[in-house]
DNA sequence: CCCGGCGGTGAGAGCGCTCTTGCCGGGGGC
DNA sequence: GCCCCCGGCAAGAGCGCTCTCACCGCCGGG
């Protein structure tokens, strides 16, 4: 563990390039207006004594961080089991470093982190941040709003507070569970279950939504509650047979939740798919693939979802030209569409 | 997305408690030598203006950032399978925020990057970094050691290149394996194939050397070499079984592997664990609890990992008093212990 | 009763950078 | 040939903070 060493500042480089600190801050920042020849020598300079700017002198004048914070509000549950959190960060890694930009990671877990998390934004550590995974009334909306720190949300947050100006980035839940359950129906199956989410976030609700759009008419009896997790669908799972033990096709509200319904079916002796037909929901891989039988599920780019959340809030901060021709017009939400990935489960 | 308005400043908090700006600074960083009834002017100032210092400025003049890196060198392999990676920022994220400091996440895909982290952390910008996930002949450490900046490794580098005062912290991989290999000796298995992982990280190598420990005089072609994917491990499972079909236990070098194996061992119609028992290493939740049979594994506290890695980086920050009493005595690597968590297939 | 000392406070410098301002020199218009 | 304009550069202010240092008033000792 070394002690760092005194940094060469700019005045170090102006003096060895005999320039003005003005002309190496312009050479170094890329404007133009430098005659080449002494570029070249500030160049030179940089180069010799291992220039690195100093961002927090640099932050303190231009008021700007090339930095964006990405909160994820998760309680322990999803994030650890499911490698969808580890995909979206690397997409907004990706997006971010691009744009060079860094990434403050933020995890929450409880009222009082809230607080830190507001209080950090309010800070103005970052110039934007990036929130995932909120629950129903989940007051973290409210406080960042109030730090006024421009926010894109990874799915729909169930928060009217802001009125208009909420940007997010969703798949079309609703849609790809309308999808999962038609398919099921076109498979001929007529009784299709539906095991939700964890019905405090919007993606539960949604997906339950799509389930219902499919099934206009169905037994109450067919939707059971889960909670995302494999223990959850197995409940569910186990609370449908019971109520419902004529059923041939479950829908479950993501993977986790489909392969624990796919162990308490065989352990039921029913087989996938003869006697029901089992679709998930995320393509989490490897493990959709591995299932046994391999699972039908609905797939979402998850990693592209984080890609174009970083860019929508990047754009949102207005900063680089080009940032703005390759989108075009104010930020707005999107929703991602999804695809139904047939295997053997259904 | 909402502008950021203008925060207050130390002169305005100065201005309305009626001090000066040295006052208020004192207040907020907690020294003492201030009188009761002027501080608590000043926190009545803080508080009604809304005053959250300026990081930036304060990085300026005290050349300290409260902010780590942590650096993964992944190039997409393990990282999205695993819920490992998660874990260890779960521990290292409750660790940071426990001292006030900021995490920031580096993401690496290749040499390019290398350079870009490299400058990063040259920059200055963090106090320090946890470096994860390095493969051999990397050119990671010798980079930052370059540039100055305390770091604690998680995992054992191979890299000779700073002699001492290398900091790690690591499971017991060699141990871990040793006993999981006993432990099907013990059973009475007496062909013990083993699954490696990629060999050119440590944790790979030292997992085949604690096999080697338990299995002196083992035949080279139990041996067959992975790579911590499931495909992998069913690549390598049907090698072994080609070469040595009389094999009756398998080491797997993780759990991803081992579920490739126990795909493959099902589909050679090996029964686990009656023709062949199957150990893991990782216990990776929920899946290892998940596999058909539930899997035999070795267990690493992984987030605990996270917050030693941390702690002692905080610790050779030499920042608090606090810091060093809790632990003691200049930092050094530490080896976790690991546990077999006995399951069903071995 | 005076003076030295000390705790509490304020004034000011300066961290490293950006950005505005103004100067200086050269080229084109009349 | 003179003036004006403009491009290229240097000078300097100032971002918000910390920290040193000097100051001021009070106490106790001689």
């Amino acid at each position: 563990m070394t002690e760092t060493v005194p940094r060469p500042t700019l005045e170090a480089v102006a003096a060895r390039a005999g320039v003005s600190r003005a002309t190496v801050s312009r050479v170094v920042n890329g404007a133009d207006g430098v005659t080449e020849p002494l570029a070249e020598r500030v160049r030179r300079a940089v180069e010799e004594l291992g220039y690195v700017p100093n961002q927090a002198a640099r932050s303190l004048v231009t008021n700007r961080h090339d930095a964006i914070a990405v909160v994820v509000a998760e309680p322990e549950s999803r994030v650890f089991a499911d490698p969808f959190f580890a995909r979206q960060l690397r997409g907004i890694s990706r997006e971010l470093t691009a744009h060079d930009n860094q990434l403050v990671l933020l995890l929450t877990e409880g009222r009082h982190d809230h607080a830190r998390v507001a209080r950090y934004l309010a800070g103005g550590h970052v110039d934007g941040a990036l929130v995932f995974s909120l629950h129903l009334d989940d007051p973290l909306p409210e406080l960042i709003q109030r730090a006024g720190v421009p926010v894109v949300f990874g799915g729909r947050p169930d928060w009217s507070g802001g009125g208009n100006g909420v940007v997010y980035v969703d798949s079309d839940n609703r849609g790809g569970a309308r999808d999962a359950v038609r398919h099921l129906l076109g498979l001929g199956r007529d009784r299709v279950a539906h095991i939700t989410g964890a019905l405090d976030q919007t993606s539960a609700v949604d997906r339950l939504d799509g389930y219902r759009d499919a099934m206009a008419d169905a037994d109450p009896r067919l939707v059971a509650e889960g909670d995302f997790t494999l223990a959850g669908g197995e409940r569910a799972m186990r609370e449908l047979l019971e109520n419902r033990p004529g059923l041939n096709a479950v829908f479950a509200a993501n993977d986790l939740t489909a392969v624990g319904a796919l162990r308490v079916l065989r352990e039921h002796g029913r087989r996938v798919p003869d006697d029901v037909a089992v679709v998930g929901f995320d393509d989490m891989l490897p493990f959709a693939e591995q299932t046994d039988p391999p699972l039908t599920t609905v797939r979402q780019d998850i990693e592209e979802m984080g890609r174009l959340m970083a860019r929508l809030l990047l754009r949102g901060l207005d900063r680089t030209a080009a940032a703005r021709e390759t989108v075009g017009g104010p930020p707005s939400s999107v929703i991602f569409p999804t695809t139904l990935v047939r295997r053997a489960s259904a």
